[in-house]
DNA sequence: AATGATATGCGACTATATTGCATAACTATT
DNA sequence: AATAGTTATGCAATATAGTCGCATATCATT
């Protein structure tokens, strides 16, 4: 996410930079890897950015409804949120140690139009994620 | 889902067959598309089976762990469930009338040996979902 | 029918997430 | 630099999915 981009296109549509919004913003340029409300909110208050659970979960909302952040869902019961402006790509979760990886592999955007052919489906996005064991903890 | 089959499996194993186990085991047994413990509740709720809500999330996680149903996430803040002896598919969600159709075409497999040699990252399972309009909401 | 294990209901509780409303903060203008 | 007007925030209440402890009920076996 290029944070000067992204606020000077939201102080065009005539929205505010927080320090808030600003650290939002700045968090997602930083890390390419899904975050959780929780998480985010981990991360500004290290940074000294103590703010209410509800402002967070706006302030995502916000984000996503302006175009900056999609949702990825990795887990139930807690929506990730990562820059919309990764190449796409999809996610390597261990179930050991948490960690996630990106992969840019992708054969899903070939079936769309298979799909669409003998279906009539026509497919918006796809969710592609992969749960397993990273090579880290294997080795353990 | 076999009906008989998981009945008798599970008394082997010293579980009792009451009769929210057997309405739940019955209805996945009659539906290949994923369900919720809300959905579940309906349903069961139409055969004059009304049960507590604890209860029915109870089931859901016994048949899961004893590897009859799988989790499907759909959706953020709500699992679904399936059988698990349903073919591996993956599914098409409908943003409009949120119907679900199955769809068995998977390259995801393909991607696994892969994805271990390039990145050590063992691959356990995956999930693969379609978002976008069915050809029925298209035609309206 | 009695026994012992499993399952259920109920209520309390946790966590994620949303919303209304009064107040605070930001930005443009003067 | 102060003002005005809009946007954003904090707080508290609320919604919803899901879990848990414990007493009671139900099931399967004898």
């Amino acid at each position: 996410m290029d944070t000067d981009l992204t606020i000077s296109s939201l102080q065009d549509k005539g929205h505010k930079i927080t320090k808030v919004r600003r650290g939002v913003i700045k968090i997602f340029s930083d890390v390419s890897i899904p975050l959780s409300a929780n998480q985010i909110e981990q991360r500004l208050s290290k940074v000294d950015i103590n703010i209410n659970k509800a402002t967070i979960y706006r302030e995502l909302q916000f984000l996503l409804k302006n175009g900056f952040l999609v949702e990825v869902y990795l887990h139930p019961s807690e929506v990730s949120y990562e820059s919309s402006e990764l190449k796409h790509h999809h996610h390597l979760v261990c179930d050991r140690c948490g960690s996630i990886d990106n992969v840019t592999n992708c054969l899903a955007a070939e079936l769309e139009e298979e799909i669409y052919k003998k279906k009539g489906f026509r497919i918006k996005k796809h969710t592609l994620e992969f749960y397993g064991t990273c090579a880290k903890c294997l080795a353990k």
